[in-house]
DNA sequence: GCGACAG
DNA sequence: ATCTTGTCGC
C-alpha cells in the first residue's frame, strides 16, 4: 500500500520515506505574519524514558515595550514514549507529544523556536522542519549539536557565525551565541528563509547561549525544573 | 567495510 | 535525553 501521508509509529524504512515525501513540501521562503508571540518549544523523558514531557513556552514580542519577551503562556503535557531515539528519526519520537502541548495552547504564536535542527538533517526535514508542516507555521531548529553537514571554525566572539553545508546546499549556520561557548546549529524549519531565521535567533538571545523561547522550554522540560516547581 | 549520529 | 557533586572561573 501507499505510504500513509503522515503516521507516527512507523517501521525506520517507512518514516525515512515520509520524511522524503513532506520535505518537497516545505517553504523556505518567508511567509510569516507579524510577529507578537514567539513560542519555545523542547522535550524532555522521565521514568527512565517510559514516559515523554513536551513544554511549551510562549513570549511576547515587543521590542519597545516593558513586557518584551515576558513569558505570556507555559504549556507541559506528558504521554508515554512511543519511539527510541534514532539518528534521524527524531520527529516521530518527539512530535507526539510537542503537538499535545500546542493542543493545550490558548493562543497561537507566529513563530515558533524548536529545540533540534530545522533542514540542517539528511532528508531535510529536522524536528523543526516537520513540526512547522504540522502546524503550519513559520518554525526555526536551533540544535547544540551537529547532525549533519560541515563546516569551517567559528569566531569565539558573540555573534560570530559559519555556514553549515551540505554539498553545494547551504543547510543553516553555525553560530557562537555566546562569546568562547559551544556554538549553536540554526536552520530553518518552515516558512522562513535562513537569513531570517538566523536573525531572529540573534534578536532573541539573552545571557546565555539559547535563545531565549528554546532556553524557557528547555527548563520547563527538563527534571530540573521540578525542582524549582513542585509537581502537580 | 568503517565511522558518524539532533535529543 | 538521562544518571549525578563538586568545583573552576568570570
Amino acid at each position: 500500500m501507499a505510504t500513509p501521508l503522515h503516521a507516527w509509529n512507523l517501521a525506520p524504512k517507512q518514516a525515512i520515506a515520509l520524511q522524503s515525501q513532506l520535505a518537497k513540501r516545505l517553504e523556505l521562503t518567508d511567509r510569516i505574519d507579524p510577529v507578537r508571540h514567539i513560542a519555545g518549544v523542547d522535550i524532555g523523558f522521565e521514568d527512565q524514558g517510559a514516559n515523554t514531557r513536551a513544554a511549551v513556552v510562549v513570549l511576547r514580542w515587543a521590542p519597545n515595550a516593558a513586557s518584551h519577551l515576558a513569558v505570556v503562556e507555559k504549556v507541559v503535557h506528558r504521554e508515554a514514549t512511543r519511539m527510541p531515539y534514532v539518528p534521524g528519526l527524531l520527529s516521530f519520537r518527539e512530535l507526539p507529544a510537542a503537538l499535545g502541548a500546542f493542543e493545550k495552547l490558548a493562543m497561537t504564536p507566529e513563530l515558533v523556536m524548536v529545540d533540534g535542527q530545522g533542514i540542517a538533517h539528511p532528508r531535510h526535514l529536522g524536528v523543526a522542519a516537520h513540526l512547522g508542516l504540522w502546524l503550519d507555521l513559520p518554525t526555526i531548529g536551533i540544535a547544540k549539536s551537529r547532525l549533519t553537514g560541515s563546516h569551517t571554525e567559528v569566531g569565539e566572539a558573540r555573534g560570530d557565525w559559519v555556514p553549515l553545508t551540505a554539498g553545494d546546499a547551504v543547510i543553516g549556520v553555525v553560530l557562537r551565541s555566546r562569546a568562547k561557548v559551544k556554538p549553536v546549529f540554526v536552520s530553518p524549519g518552515h516558512r522562513l528563509c535562513l537569513d531570517t531565521s538566523l536573525s531572529w535567533v540573534m534578536s532573541c538571545l539573552g545571557a546565555t547561549k539559547l535563545p531565549e523561547p528554546t532556553r524557557l522550554a528547555d527548563r520547563l522540560a527538563s527534571r530540573r525544573d521540578e525542582k524549582r516547581t513542585p509537581a502537580r
